[in-house]
This record gives C-alpha cells, structure tokens and sequence, in this order.
DNA sequence: AACCGGCCCAACCGCGTTCAG
DNA sequence: GCTGAACGCGGTTGGGCCGGT
C-alpha cells in the first residue's frame, strides 16, 4: 500500500512552472533563507503548488549556483567511474560535481553519456579484437573471456573496479573468476537493472582495457582535482587505481590503497558483502548502515 | 508543409528514511 | 517504542523540440 499523496493533486497546479511562479519561490526562498518546511511554503509563498514540487523546482532549477548542460570530460569521468563504484546513486554522484544536481546528472547520463559509453565500446570492441585478441585478461587466466562489454571511456570504468571488488580480495581469494560474485546485492541489481533498459551487455565484466584503451579519452584526463583521493582519505590515487587498473600494476594495488576502497565500498554498500570485502582488509570496519558520514 | 520518430529535460511518482510528537 | 508527517531519492513519464522523410 503506497503512502497518502503530500498534497491535493486536484487542488494545486501542476505541470511546467511560469515565470511569475518562478519569481514567486525565489522571492519566498531569497528572503526567508533556508525552507525548513517545503509543506508549508506553497501557501506562504502564495504558490498553488505542491511543497514538493516547489522543493523539486528550486533544488533543480532555481538554485543560484545550478550549472545547465556544457559538461566537461573531466565530469564525464567523474560521472562515469562513481557510477561504476557505486551505481545509480545520483545524489551521491552529483554531490562530487558542484552545481549540478541529481536529476541533471541522472538525466546527462540516461541521454547522452551512457550512448556515449556505447559508442566507444563498439570502437574498442572491434579494436579488441582486430589488434590485441588473445592477450588475455590481465586480471587473471582463470577467467574466461567475458562477452563484449562496453570497453569505453565509462564502460572502461565498468570492470570491476578496486571500489566494487577490490583486487585485495580477489588476488587474496585465489580465485579471480569468482568477481560476478562479489558484486553487492546492490551493485548487482543496478548492473541488472542497466542491462534491462540499456539492451547491452554491461552487467558482464568487461576485458581489462587493451593499451589502446588505456591511450582513451579517459586515461588522458587530469585528475589532480578529482573527488576518490579526498572520498578515501586523501589517498594518492593513480589513475589505474581509480579505473581498476591497467594491466600488472592493478594486480600490485597495495594493501593500503585497497583498504581504503574497500571502506568506500563498504560505505557505498552497507550490507552482509560489503562487511566481507572490508573484512579481508583486516583494519577496515564496515559502517553499520547508510553511507559514510564523509561521504554526505 | 505535414508528418513522424527520436531526443532531451523538467516534472511527477512512489518508496525508503528520518524525525518529531 | 510507535506513528505519521516530512524529506530525500531514484525511476519514470510527458511533452516540447528538432531533424529526417
């Protein structure tokens, strides 16, 4: 049984907002400071909307510091590797790109980025398999070569990376085939629920990148600013690091580097997996739910 | 010019979480 | 501890825009 509507659909306005409604909650919002109650506001701020559309509204649009569209690729990658790490977590995403919000990176990612992945993916697919076939995976012999997966500048990120099954764990297991299994719950329905509306093949582990994807628009980025080094505790990161790794130096990720992904991971992934992953990195305790209070 | 289909984005919906009473 | 209201979030939808035919 669903929760009782916020407010009465038939009695307030909805659909795209006017000008005149704009001014309104800018007006309300700029001379009250802080909305503490997005319930209350409509009627005080002569508004007949619902609280959480006005909510809605100024979070996503009326905000000062709100940057529209002209994404850069260092947001790209940012966008790329946290959803990678962490799924669909949009707010979480969002929180590391200053004036954009959740459902602007939702949406930049729905439209434009994920086709993008896509698009690089077929080129370093074909790449794969006309230049560098038969290289294997550097992760490890035993597994057998996944399916084409996105091999992009984002589908690059969407091999497990230290975040979501941390190297540690899998040199230490032994048993590197075994990496499907160590996606979370969580991590695992979001690659599900990818696959079911992306009609691609991103739920499978991609190949480690070939050189040529290492030479990708990715690996090329700058990431002196980037967010992970400040998320795990002012860490360096190398970028193999932060993508899953390039060949052999993925598999040397040192022990301290890896535990502080593992906790990330285990910040993201608040759950019986998680609390395994930053086990095997014996000092890394797991919160006991919800994120790391670094993290929002 | 009219139609069509895809793209894009703002807005909505419903659920989980938080918190005050 | 319980309950319900409010908040916050992620998924989905509606409709305008635009390019192709």
């Amino acid at each position: 049984m669903g929760r009782a509507p916020c407010c009465d659909k038939a009695s307030v306005k909805r659909g795209p907002w006017s000008p005149e409604e704009d001014e309104l909650l800018r007006n309300y919002v700029r001379s009250h400071g802080a909305v503490g109650n997005w319930i209350a506001l409509p009627q005080k701020a002569g508004l007949n909307r619902c609280g959480k559309s006005c909510r809605l509204r100024w979070l996503n649009y009326l905000r000062p510091d709100i940057k529209h569209g002209g994404y850069t690729e260092q947001e790209d990658m940012v966008i790329c590797s946290l959803y990678n790490s962490i799924g669909s977590r949009w707010s979480i995403i969002a929180s590391k790109l200053p004036g954009r919000t959740d459902n602007d990176v939702k949406n930049y990612w729905n439209t434009k980025l994920k086709k993008k992945a896509m698009a690089m993916h077929q080129q370093q697919y074909h790449h794969h398999h006309n230049g560098t076939a038969g290289r294997g995976h550097a992760r490890g012999a035993t597994i057998a070569t996944p399916p084409p997966a996105p091999q992009s500048q984002c589908a690059s990120y969407m091999q497990p990376s230290p975040a979501s099954a941390s190297s540690a764990v899998t040199t230490a297991s032994g048993d590197a085939g075994s990496f499907g299994a160590m996606y979370s719950p969580s991590h695992q329905a979001t690659l599900g629920h990818y696959n079911v509306n992306a009609a691609a093949p991103l739920a499978e582990f991609s190949p480690m990148p070939t050189p040529a994807a290492a030479n990708s628009w990715a690996i090329n980025m700058a990431f002196e600013d980037m967010f992970l080094p400040e998320l795990v505790g002012g860490g360096d990161f190398s970028q193999a690091d932060l993508f899953g790794g390039f060949g052999a130096s993925l598999l040397q990720v040192q022990d301290s580097r890896a535990s502080s992904l593992q906790e990330l991971s285990a910040c993201y992934f608040p759950n019986a997996q998680a609390e395994m992953w930053a086990a095997a990195a014996d000092h890394v305790k797991p919160p006991g739910a919800g994120l790391c209070p670094s993290l929002t």
